[in-house]
DNA sequence: AAAGCCATGTAACCAGTTACATGATTCT
DNA sequence: AGAATCATGTAACTGGTTACATGGCTTT
């Protein structure tokens, strides 16, 4: 029985940290998880679903005061027990798609510039997204003592900080090495 | 129309570099590009046969001495045209995914010593991909000169390099600084 | 008035993996 | 003898995206 089903436990982890809508969870996974992974609706309602159907979820509906009601998902003792399975086990390893270095490696077929502004592009996206980290370090460096998830969340945000710095150093050196052969 | 199909450009692209079998295609994605894309046979051979219908390739035969048939394929100059469309167009971001950040993340349910081995065995990893990366840049910047095509090469290999001495320094960080609040 | 956010959900589609089938040759 | 490599391919499945539907509230 080798099914995956990641996003089922990417929705009762969050869910391990408070409980939360799928509205929020989606919230939660685009601006903290963005840069590691992501999920759609189209994946969280139905896990969510599924999770209640056996029983490592609780719902309760909330009334919207100024606003549609929310159903807020809890995690049970069971879910509990086997999110720690899930963790306990294998990491499968990273799936990486950069298609930026995909066009790059058949680069050649293009004119010099093109490349060189994908590369300026790129760059400039990367800057962005350390600033973001930065902050987010800052913010959680001030918090960490008041939960033992602190410490781990900034695990994955320091690695965040170390991609994002690679990818501009590289870029730097890659527009370089163009430039200097033309 | 917006149809990805990011499997048939890169086949048509490898293509572009030299004419060769589905079973070389593969070959070349898993030892080159393994660490930014990765293709299975399963989409490589129905891309070639969609390509040949479309008339982007040609198909030869050739007859296996010792081993079985091989069908070559070659790029015609409508193909090469497609493939410079295609690398003129946009870039889409990357998409990544670290089972390993999303297993730390939800890393205060199990215990320490559980991270920290993912995390040793990470390094581990990482460490001989860094090792194989220095050793595709020395062969390459060996024949820089023989290809166009090559500095290209190289700028996608520096780029894995970078990667993964980012994941190493960020391993040790983050063993050490769970170690250290024992 | 229009755009955007809050909030939930489904159906149709597209992308990708895995297991299987076939069969010869070469290496251990 | 058995495993690995060369070589091609398909069918069934799982995973994930996108477009759509609904509708009220808030901001510009």
């Amino acid at each position: 029985m080798p099914k995956k089903n990641s996003a089922r436990f990417v929705v009762l982890g969050l869910l391990s940290h408070e409980p939360m809508s799928g509205y929020d969870i989606k919230q939660r996974v685009d601006r903290q998880m963005s840069y590691f992974w992501d999920l759609s609706y189209g994946q969280i309602y139905p896990a969510l679903r599924s999770l209640e159907d056996d029983g490592l979820v609780t719902k309760e509906i909330e009334e919207g005061e100024g606003g549609p009601d929310r159903k807020v998902y809890t995690v049970t003792p069971a879910g509990h027990e086997a999110l720690r399975e899930w963790l306990m086990g294998p990491v499968e390893t990273e799936r990486i798609r950069y298609e930026i270095l995909l066009k790059l490696t058949f680069g050649s077929h293009v004119a010099k510039d093109v490349n060189v502004e994908r590369l300026e592009a790129f760059r400039e996206r990367n800057e962005e997204n350390l600033r973001m980290m930065e902050m987010y370090e800052d913010n959680l460096r001030n918090v960490l003592e008041q939960s033992e998830d602190h410490i781990y969340i900034l695990l994955t945000v320091l690695m965040g900080k170390g991609i994002y710095r690679s990818h501009i150093t590289w870029a730097d050196q890659a527009i370089e090495l163009l430039k200097e052969r033309s």
